[in-house]
DNA sequence: ACAAACCTGACAAGTTTCTGACATTCTCGC
DNA sequence: GCGAGAATGTCAGAAACTTGTCAGGTTTGT
């Protein structure tokens, strides 16, 4: 699915369906049109559009009928509904019956872009995998791994989840209140005395950034932590 | 993904933050609920959600900034924007900085209801794989049966769909909550007294890992298991 | 030099996980 | 339905590990 993805458009009013032809090619899909439910279902099965844009009022059949026969298929196609019914109740039936988009008539071509942008986005880019990095320091969250120079490293969950925090706020300094709360979860706690964040501390520093020349895991004083590149 | 979808809000407005938490729990999902950007991007990494209901309104951070960051660090987490700010313009920028949908406020409750339920779609539907691979291990469930290094295992019921689970999240560490979920399918279950899931899996590394030199069913303490590749 | 802020090693308490033994439940063929 | 054998669940104790606490020591800014 690296090519250009196609795009199917099934509209009656000519003049509308050439205007969004030509405007649709133009921001670099590839586009059909069909002026009939039956010639859409013809394309359907003959392109495998990646997106189709249906007009719910066609003459002959109810465009969700149509939407509704796609699903029945099975075909996962995305669909983007446009109309001039634009009703909440609209709005809820037509998502219902496994429409993933409502664009009401008159709408705005920049938006109908943006929305066929977002409808096809997960198809055009493969899912790079979710990690944040400092430095050579690389969390992925997904497994809660984390390494460093591309060793990995052993956190603990305790460790792994102030790193994080650390990691999502990174070139910022978080306060220990913070910590407190959005990590320990303690509203009550952080009373002065209690210095468990300031261990925890010593014990995420002495793994990350120990055995390694540059220090990433920076205290700020009088505020708190902040997780950065060292600038020269 | 057989589980219940998770949801994730961030909204800091806390009367229209528990309305839409018990709101949307009702419609059998799993919903979390964060009050400012700090929170939610820890939840976020932390609880690794299906979609994202970004309120754009926050006070200290933008929310159009919290949604690039997480684009940029390749997060795929769907986005569902909410907001007062309901122009064409907004909606565009919203949309091309990665939201995949986006309602104005006031919205309708059943509409949203229908957004979200349109976004998780796909998700909700069954992979359709049918052959797993882990390093040298194979399931297929299409027969029921798994194999390591091709040498055929014999596995109880119970234990193929604990391995089938783990597979299926493979590189992701499954918590003992997920696996009462969606492999006991209990509820009530998962008091800390009860370790049938730690029984079980002993019995199931004796049968995988026990006789290989390469473990792939890792325990990550804290938090569950996960079934993965080992890295040298 | 002083006080405040911060770091660190040691320890204890608490928690999590593993394991073997046993109890209960389920699944067959008969 | 009955009983053997397998599968699954329960329990208790041990082992391993994590986390919080505390008592000093060190650094830092004024």
């Amino acid at each position: 699915m690296a090519a250009r993805p196609k795009i199917l458009i099934i509209e009656d009013d000519r003049r509308m369906s050439d205007a969004l032809v030509s405007g649709i090619e133009a921001a670099g899909y590839d586009v059909n049109a069909a002026g009939t439910a039956e010639e859409g279902f013809f394309l359907l099965h003959q392109c495998h559009p990646d997106l189709l844009l249906l007009d719910l009022t066609l003459p002959q059949r109810n465009g969700l009928d149509i939407l509704r026969q796609i699903r029945s298929e099975g075909t996962d196609v995305r669909v983007l509904i446009l109309t001039s019914h634009n009703t909440v109740e609209d709005r809820v039936t037509g998502l219902r019956t496994g429409a993933d988009d409502f664009l009401g008539k008159p709408f705005s071509f920049a938006e109908l872009l943006a929305r066929i942008d977002a409808l096809l986005r997960r198809i055009l880019q493969p899912p790079a995998s979710t990690n944040l990095t400092i430095g050579d320091l690389t969390l992925e969250t997904k497994t809660r791994t984390a390494a460093r120079a591309g060793e990995p490293l052993e956190l603990t969950a305790r460790e792994f989840d102030l790193l994080l925090y650390l990691a999502e706020n990174r070139d910022r300094t978080v306060s220990r209140e913070m910590l407190a709360k959005d990590v320990w979860r303690e509203t009550s706690r952080y009373t002065p005395i209690d210095n468990v964040i300031d261990v925890q501390i010593a014990r995420l520093r002495k793994k990350i950034d120990d055995p390694y020349p540059i220090k990433l895991l920076q205290t700020v004083r009088g505020i708190g932590f902040s997780l950065r590149e060292p600038q020269p």
